[in-house]
DNA sequence: CTGAAAGCGCTTACAG
DNA sequence: CTGAAAGCGCTTACAG
């Protein structure tokens, strides 16, 4: 890095001063565009490579976004990531990922690490647990924070939160079954008491009270094994559940799976919706009902929300809830 | 941003020099313990945080990695990618995780921005294709660059590579089908003429051979997609197939879901290994053998050789082939 | 063990 | 539209 050329160098090059080079690069509308040319081709002459840390350290910008994600290696989590990252990748950000693998003091730790490495924004997906130390990284350092999907713990509307409608997502889910002839349908995985899941819980159960049915709830780790353990639980203890929402596709991905070994027909015997869409959704057997969050379209509003807010300052409502949708295949019978 | 505290301010809190507050930043030694505590103290006190878009401009040394990734979606990768990220966080380093989406243009953008952002060193797993672009740009920068898993087209060991010993992964994957009493193995999925594929493929090639059997190979994407089409496609053209090792587990899982939709008895009917042994293997139905890449070893191995590299200036052999080894599981038959 | 000074490569007013 | 000068917050020799 050391003997890289710089604007300098540039300048010599083409014969201008260093605050030309400089406007070139900032893309200024006051350079004219013979100059610019000239400059724009010393640079490709000379190898030239800006040097953000230096623009960074005088303008006190970076171009930098943190995306601090809990889980990255749930599907879900990759997709959205991968969005959102090309999404800023075409507004000029970059982005750096960093995985906090649900523990509350990595998520700290990498928090303030990119704090110092000045970032501009942050978009988080929080873990469950301890969130002081993650606030006080965040309030002293005074960066524009976004919340996604989850909030913080003890959260007062400090952190701006854009999240799925996870409760019009339990509905869809409930009355599709409802309208495919299930009778009794259970709500599957999802840790207790997290507001993700009270969230996606409490759709589910405002359509049974409104049937006067009620609820099997069996919550519990929101993953593939958890699923699967879940079928022999069902058969044992309720008997009678002809229909399943699980909290994510992984758990209903695992139901799937369980039904297979034990030889129940998913879309007859059991129907059963999963929570998130995510890729894999399409190509399980049989291919799983889901209920979509539209993460394509949810991290570009996300990047939309966070850019505003960096560059003008519009610091967006403490709450935004956004659009689902169910996705019918035939795990439930369609 | 703008109104942070300087070392100058922690410097004028402890009542010493600037020059000290920076050498307890770097933890040198030549600092009096009683200087060391009271400039921590005051840095707490005054909330400081280190701003290394200064220290990176001043020493040109980021403490940034870049790992570029062709597929960041495939599980597999995305085990790699948090593993190795944990893995430099322990030693001070922070990761900028990039996504290429399997292009080589926006490759090249990613890696030419993470150059402007300065980061210490590349660890890539390249997208297939165009690769002079991408080429051109590392050796400009001259920034230390490792190659994982797969090398870039028309690589003559510019750029050191770290892969799993593919050859013997499929060698393993045959004999061990061979073993269970299979005795028309085909290989399925992996694009036609890509290394990878063709090592994992030569493994299998080899043995075979060796017995004097004619091979059956069925490549394409490396998708469950793949997998579930790809069964239908051996009941038709290929009847007396017994067992399959496929190009890598997405291709077997969806070998598995396909078997499951046919009632084609995996594990007796026919016996299927995977390849990497990403943590679903272990949920599906039936359990997926795989071979297994040791994913946490590999990145820490490949986090140490970068660091090496940019600490010492030690550049790794061009070549490094790690272990692998086979995991058994009910697919194949156990 | 600590301090004063220079400099990393940019951007930012300010003149002209 | 372009140039000369100052400064962003650190690190780095160099004295003492």
């Amino acid at each position: 890095m050391g003997q890289r050329p710089t604007i300098l160098d540039v300048a010599r090059h083409a014969g201008v001063s260093k605050s030309t080079v400089s406007l070139v690069l900032q893309q200024s509308k006051s350079v004219k565009e013979s100059t610019r040319v000239a400059v724009r081709q010393a640079m490709a002459d000379i190898g030239y490579v800006y040097n953000r840390s230096a623009a960074t350290l005088r303008s006190s910008s970076s171009g930098l976004i943190g995306l601090v994600i809990n889980d990255l290696r749930n599907p879900f989590f990759t997709e959205f990531a991968t969005s959102f990252q090309m999404e800023l990748a075409q507004n000029g950000f970059a982005t750096v990922l960093a995985n906090t693998d649900e523990d509350p003091s990595i998520q700290a730790r990498m928090i303030s690490s990119l704090v110092e490495h000045g970032v501009s924004g942050f978009v988080i997906s929080p873990a469950y647990g301890g969130a002081n130390e993650t606030r006080a990284i965040l309030r002293a350092a005074g960066t524009p924070a976004l919340q996604v999907f989850r909030s913080l713990a003890e959260d007062n509307d400090q952190i701006p939160l854009i999240a799925p409608d996870y409760q019009l997502g339990g509905r869809l889910a409930t009355e599709h079954l409802f309208d495919m002839g299930c009778r009794n349908i259970a709500f599957l995985g999802g840790l207790n008491g997290r507001p993700v899941t009270q969230d996606r819980m409490s759709g589910y159960l405002s359509v049974l009270k409104q049937r006067g049915i009620n609820p099997v709830v069996l919550t519990g780790e929101a993953t593939r094994h958890f699923g699967k353990v879940m079928v022999a639980k069902l058969a044992e203890d309720h008997p009678d559940v002809d229909g399943v929402i699980c909290f994510n596709d992984l758990v209903g991905l695992g139901v799937l799976s369980a039904c297979v070994e034990r030889g129940i027909k998913v879309g007859q015997d059991l129907r059963v919706v999963g929570f998130d869409d995510i890729e894999d959704c399409q190509d399980s057997f049989p291919s799983l009902s889901s209920v979509s969050c539209n993460i394509p379209d949810f991290a570009k509003s996300t990047a939309a929300h966070i850019l505003k807010w960096i560059k003008n300052g519009e610091r967006p409502p403490s709450r935004v809830r956004s659009d689902v949708r169910l996705v019918q295949r035939a795990s439930s019978g369609i």
